[in-house]
RNA sequence: GCGAAAGUGGCGGAAUCGGUAGACGCGCCAGCCUUAGGAGCUGGUGGCCUUUGGCCGUGGGGGUUCGAGUCCCCCCUUUCGCACCA
């Protein structure tokens, strides 16, 4: 039996590695040194590191929450041993239809179940060490935080951002309240699912289209995850064309505008269609077709927006019985009604090209109108003729195809004019006789904010019969939404608070008679659009910001969140904080320097649900092998900001990668105090080596949110140490407790502390430093191929040429057996990586 | 339909200015230590074969190259956005 290595596993008993009692005693210790509670008027190097805050549910804190903050958390702490001063804060998004069909469901009052949701959240958060700042915490629900959400509705109305209007928009049957259109996914609500409806109710509006340009603009610049700006780009959906007036007769000043990308086509519109929402529609209807419209609207008004959008359908519609006027043929050309045409899109009508749009030939099939193609495709015409016959060609499709090559037919003078081109001129030539001009137009909408529920914080404003809307004025904020017992949304769309005469009426504040309060809520979206704008600023009273310290924590230096938020949060706390740089409160345009999105966590292959019953608990976890654990195998399981496979038997892992790390650093202490020095001996060339590698890669990694290859990278370092056969030096395992110690902290202060340094690890440690000159060996080992195959590897001093390898390599014998009997036609030697002989 | 990302051992995943594929971890196998072990330690672990050696191998098929997981073309699959957007 060969001699056995010495073990560094540690043979006593005593100082056994207990999470529990090290993760209490940290916590205890940085909540009683305000250990996690930067100077916010004073920070001399300040990083605003936020996370998307949680909506506190009654099921408390799911691991995806946890998973999420984890890496925010590691990345801040990172940030913080680098030396910045980081701010990291937490609060609570608790207004919301969510909380109030639980509340619904379990008769419990929001307003008893939110509080103890919160402390529950609260209490697992602290558990979980993650570094927040208690002191500036933010409950949305809190009238004292709702007060400033009303102030800004205020600054915005006030700002004309803010608009009520009487408008087609989204219904929820279930939810029994509008919806924004960020809420509406492929015609159903996002919260519960339904098919969505369309009612005509007077809503409040946020005129976000008004920084639809700027909001695209900033995209080209802000870093932030390309896939989040990609989804930010489509939902803005820019497009640029024409809009056209097609007359509602000769000479006449009345007219349909259409929007259009292709106004090279317009030769070819041989018929109107307007959506039935239209408000034109019954402007060309004479009595004959009253009957069929009216019916055919009535039809469309009852589908929910999951039929109304379904592309795969026949194609229906109904005629007018009126026409109106081709602008570039002077054609009289009939008008439609279809559903196809969305009133939510453009001008609500459309000119009709069936030749050249699928949609239209579609129509055109199905109802026998005109088909007359204008543009051949490229090659079939020759150039500036107009010989292409005018019968319908035996197409089943439109040609859709518009480049440089395509030419225009049919198409008047334009004829035989390239079809990109000749758009231009058509459009010109229809400006000088005021029948169009080139436009630009946007998917995005204004944001329907009036909710017809109770849970949310009331709009501030109040309607006086006298002096119309006003708005409350700031003095009088908040508007405190009072505790109602009945509170069930109904289906007419009108509020709950509604019921509350109390709660309404009101005296005007500008003529002092009686009036009316707005009885619907803001979204809690709006909420959430500007609560990082709060945070430093929690414990003032007086304003919603503190100008000296927004200017010193804002814009956030880094925001991590769910992608899911791409379109919704993200997109309206743009807006907000874009509205609020126009009015002087801010003095930057774009909230988050630098947004990364972190990926999803799966269960065993699977998406974590209750019904699968395959959710993970944290607490469990953490109770069975300490947040440093827990937070490790998080960080290890996969990619962040991909996501991973959440596994039970994974955990151990890291569990035995911590214990350890534990055991190194108190046998290299133990050892040390036994021999009378501190243990800090120098370290072979090997090992020094491998610290300055690892120190640069996780270093990186983090950098880069790769946390799960910094984790591995730091288990690869201790088993380099442990490796060695020996009592694991002072010089070799201080470096890794600071590595360690974003990914464990309370471990790592409390090795920290083994290891002689003075508490906290966060304040008094240093992130090292590599040194770019011990990364590499004096002598490499590179692989020998022969034709691109390994034949072996050997060993030569670093920067050794091509003749010095190659004779090394022909004393190879696993190299030699390659060449014999062949020549060596051709060397390929990269140095130090490689030598490749290439053989006849 | 459009757009984006991704397909690597039994599993989670490393490695993409082209240069020893499978780091790290789980699991598994063997040994040690143990009254015992679901603890710990040591070693091994892509597949196949005629096993001091060789062949194959990163979804499939072509290509470029001395050399391809990585680059190019075609195809398949999955996931996620958007979707009658005029």
């Amino acid at each position: 039996m060969a001699a056995k290595r010495p073990h560094v596993t540690r043979e006593s008993t005593e100082n056994m590695y207990d999470p529990k009692d090290v993760e209490e005693r940290w916590q205890a210790f940085w909540k009683q040194n305000r250990t996690n509670e930067p100077s916010l008027s004073q920070a001399a190097d300040p990083f605003f590191n936020l996370m998307m805050f949680p909506y506190p549910s009654a099921e408390g804190l799911h691991v995806g929450n946890l998973y999420a903050f984890t890496g925010a958390d590691v990345y801040g702490r990172f940030q913080r041993l680098r030396g910045h001063d980081v701010f990291q804060p937490v609060g609570f998004d608790a207004f919301g239809i969510h909380s109030e069909n639980f509340a619904l469901k379990v008769g419990i009052h929001p307003m008893d179940l939110i509080p103890a949701n919160i402390m529950n959240f609260t209490r697992q958060l602290k558990r979980s060490g993650i570094m927040y700042d208690w002191t500036h915490t933010v409950d949305t629900t809190d009238p004292e935080y709702y007060r400033w959400t009303q102030w800004i509705f205020l600054q915005l109305y006030k700002a004309g951002l803010a608009e009520k209007k009487e408008a087609a928009v989204n219904w929820c049957p279930s939810c029994k309240t509008v919806l924004a259109n960020e809420q509406v996914i492929s015609g159903r609500c996002e919260r519960c699912h339904s098919a969505v409806g369309q009612k005509t109710l007077s809503q409040w509006f946020f005129k976000i289209t008004q920084y639809s340009q700027r909001l695209l603009d900033n995209l080209e610049w802000i870093d932030w995850s390309e896939t989040t700006r990609m989804a930010q780009r489509n939902w803005i959906g820019r497009s640029e064309g024409a809009t056209l007036r097609f007359q509602v007769a000769e000479g006449s000043e009345e007219a349909v505008s259409v929007f259009t990308t292709r106004p090279d086509t317009v030769y070819g519109a041989t018929f109107l269609v307007l959506a039935p929402e239209h408000p034109l529609v019954y402007r060309f209807v004479p009595e004959s077709h009253r009957a069929t419209v009216d019916e055919y609207l009535a039809a469309t008004a009852e589908l929910d927006l999951v039929e109304r959008k379904k592309t795969d359908k026949e194609k229906s519609g109904v005629f007018t019985g009126g026409s109106a006027v081709n602008p570039a043929t002077g054609e009289s050309v009939p008008v439609w009604i279809a559903d196809y045409v969305l009133m939510e899109y453009g001008t609500g009508a459309i000119m009709a090209v069936p030749a050249h749009d699928q949609r239209d030939f579609e129509f055109a099939r199905a109802y026998d109108l005109p088909i007359r193609p204008v543009v051949a495709p490229a090659g079939s015409v020759d150039q500036g003729s107009d010989s292409a016959d005018l019968s319908v060609p035996a197409i089943d499709a439109a040609f859709v195809e518009h480049s440089a090559d395509e030419v225009l037919i049919n198409s008047g003078p334009f004829s035989g004019r390239a079809a990109t081109e000749a758009g231009e001129a058509i459009v010109e030539s229809l400006a000088e006789r005021d029948l169009g001009e080139p436009s630009v137009n946007y998917r995005l909408h204004d944001w329907c904010i009036s909710r017809q529920r109770y849970w949310g914080s009331p709009i501030p404003v109040v309607y006086c019969d006298e002096c119309g809307i006003v708005p409350v004025p700031e003095s009088d904020l908040p508007v405190v939404l009072p505790r109602l017992e009945q509170f069930k949304p109904s289906d007419d769309g009108i509020a709950p608070l509604a019921k509350s005469a109390e709660f309404y009426r009101v005296e005007c504040p500008e003529c002092g008679v009686e009036a009316r309060r707005e009885t619907d809520v803001s979204d809690t979206f709006l909420d959430s659009a500007w609560y990082f704008l709060r945070y430093p600023s929690t414990d003032v009273s007086d304003r919603a910001m503190d100008a000296d310290r927004t200017r010193r924590w804002l814009p956030v230096d880094m925001y991590i969140g769910g992608e899911e938020h791409a379109v919704l949060h993200l997109l309206y706390s743009r807006f907000i904080t874009m509205a609020l740089s126009d009015l002087g409160y801010v003095d930057f345009e774009e909230p988050y320097k630098k947004f990364r999105k972190h990926g999803l966590l799966i269960r065993d292959g699977s998406k974590m649900s209750k019904s699968r019953g395959n959710v993970v608990i944290p607490d469990q976890y953490i109770g069975s092998h300490g947040a440093d654990t827990f937070r490790a195998y998080l960080m290890f399981l996969g990619p962040y900001t991909v996501g991973g496979d959440f596994r039970d038997q994974g955990i151990s892992g890291p569990h035995r990668f911590l214990h350890k790390v534990w055991d190194a650093v108190h046998s290299c202490v133990e050892a040390a105090a036994g021999a009378g020095d501190g243990g800090g001996r120098e370290l072979d060339e090997d090992i020094e080596r491998k610290l300055h590698q690892t120190i640069k890669q996780i270093t990186e990694d983090f950098a880069e949110l790769s946390f799960n290859t910094g984790v591995a990278a730091l288990m690869e370092y201790l088993n380099a140490i442990r490796a060695q056969g020996r009592t694991p030096l002072r010089p070799e395992v201080e470096p890794l407790v600071i590595m360690l110690a974003p990914v464990a902290p309370h471990l790592c202060e409390q090795l920290w502390e083994v290891l002689g340094g003075q508490p906290s690890l966060f304040d008094e440690a240093v992130w090292p430093e590599y040194d770019a000159s011990k990364l590499v060996a004096d002598s490499v080992r590179i692989p020998v191929q022969v034709n691109g195959k390994l034949r072996g590897t050997v060993q030569v001093s670093r920067g050794a040429s091509a003749d010095t390898v190659r004779d090394a390599a022909m004393a190879e014998e696993g190299v030699r057996r390659h060449l014999e009997g062949v020549e060596v036609r051709k060397t390929i030697h990269v140095q130090d990586r490689l030598l490749n002989l290439v053989v006849g």
